[in-house]
DNA sequence: TGTAATTTGTTCGTATGTATA
DNA sequence: CTATACATACGAACAAATTAC
């Protein structure tokens, strides 16, 4: 009414990246499916009409967002790649290398992320789902004896399988990438760490428990139970000034 | 231990993401701060000993991460770049459009974004965050008069400030991210709705309430408050079939 | 199995428009 | 206003890798 039209600034755009949008625009469309093949680059060449160094600046682009993966020598050319968490996982990474966010918020974020989770999971799972996450825990009792390593990858099965029986992709890949970066800045500490074989059997004592609140269809105690589990896991790890935030979750 | 050592598959690594991995390291130490400049095209182009189409090709890639910005004619050579979650708000887009996640799942997950960043900021919230958070009601409420355009960027005004004060920038910038996606998706539908003038004073109304509880301090109603609030206004726009996963955040 | 054809990875040289000093 | 340095874009060429016959 009185707010007088404005223009938007305008940002030269460049050649690579219109080929960028015509192909994105493609894939979105569904035209492009996972598996496919794009043109070879002498040929997208000829059809965009530009310089096979502007193709292979917009292939470039394409393949760091992982939606295409180009080999060299391949007649089919550039494969089109079914949707992967990588892209993500690269934007929180980087959000913490760049200290943007610390230790603490990121297991803050994971606690409310697996808290939901697992209440969503104790509403939802079926049958088949809840016998993944017997043979989850199972693994993970049968790892114990076998180090932190293989004992690390049974845990985050277990973790998948419940974020699965959330019924909700973004609740499912949020929690990967989130577990992978908290992972990433501190699975050394705790394979070095002395009392190892302690801290495995007390998770999985504490998964056993949540695998008892998901199956009673208990979603507030299997929801409260995340939230205890990870403070009592990462809060040594995690400054005593950024404690208070994560006690937070857990007074609710 | 019993476990035979098992090789990875190796990838043939390029000489673009050489140079791409020694800018990212850097900038991730420190050694490259925002507003600072790579050296120029042709400077890299000896620094790197290798050809120009691969300096621009790493160039293009790093840009498209949103780490650099370079522009024609500039002497001072490509830009670094502050965080943005942009990079963040491609993948969340791409997830949706190719249909991995529908509107009833990013409704869900901003429920429980929401709830959490309430929660926070009733505790966390500082004078300063209250009154902001009266300013941009303030603004809401002027701008029920001038249209949706005006009231919507209010509203996303006002739920900037509870996020910041949550204290958490991964559930700032997920939050923004999240809201983003869905306003993208049925804004359109908002702005042509005839009862549309009923919906901004009702939903005028939710923040006050929501500002309210989190001047009282009172965490878990404003956290209740918010999915309650998210669901009254888009449970309309989600397909039957997925809003039980909606009440399933209410029941708590 | 080996060979030929095709494709990508990379380099080099050049022309053009643009921003800074 | 001019000179300089820059990024954008084009095109040709060679080596290495892959597929297919």
């Amino acid at each position: 009414m009185g707010v007088p039209p404005r223009f938007e600034p305008v940002r030269p755009v460049r050649a690579y990246e219109r080929i960028v949008e015509q192909i994105e625009d493609r894939v979105y469309r569904g035209l492009l499916a996972p598996g496919e093949r794009l043109p070879s680059e002498r040929e997208m060449m000829a059809q965009f009409a530009v310089s096979r160094s502007t193709v292979r600046e917009a292939l470039r682009v394409l393949e760091s967002g992982g939606l295409v993966q180009s080999r060299p020598g391949d007649p089919r050319g550039p494969e089109i790649m079914p949707f992967s968490p990588a892209a993500l996982r690269k934007s929180v990474t980087r959000m913490v290398q760049v200290d943007e966010v610390g230790l603490g918020e990121l297991v803050q974020f994971r606690m409310l992320l697996e808290s939901s989770a697992n209440l969503l999971a104790a509403r939802m799972a079926s049958a088949e789902e809840l016998d993944a996450m017997d043979e989850a825990l199972a693994a993970m009792t049968a790892a114990i004896d076998r180090g932190y390593e293989e004992f690390s990858r049974a845990d985050v099965a277990f973790h998948d399988t419940v974020a699965r029986a959330s019924r909700n992709t973004l609740i499912e890949v949020c929690s990967d990438v989130v577990r992978g970066v908290v992972l990433g800045l501190i699975s050394h500490k705790i394979a070095h760490s002395p009392d190892q074989r302690e801290l495995m059997e007390q998770s999985m004592r504490h998964h056993a428990e949540v695998l008892d609140a998901v199956r009673s269809r208990d979603g507030a105690r299997a929801s409260r139970l995340a939230r205890e589990t990870l403070y009592a896991y990462y809060a040594g790890y995690v400054s005593e000034a950024e404690r208070p935030m994560l006690r937070a979750l857990l007074e609710e």
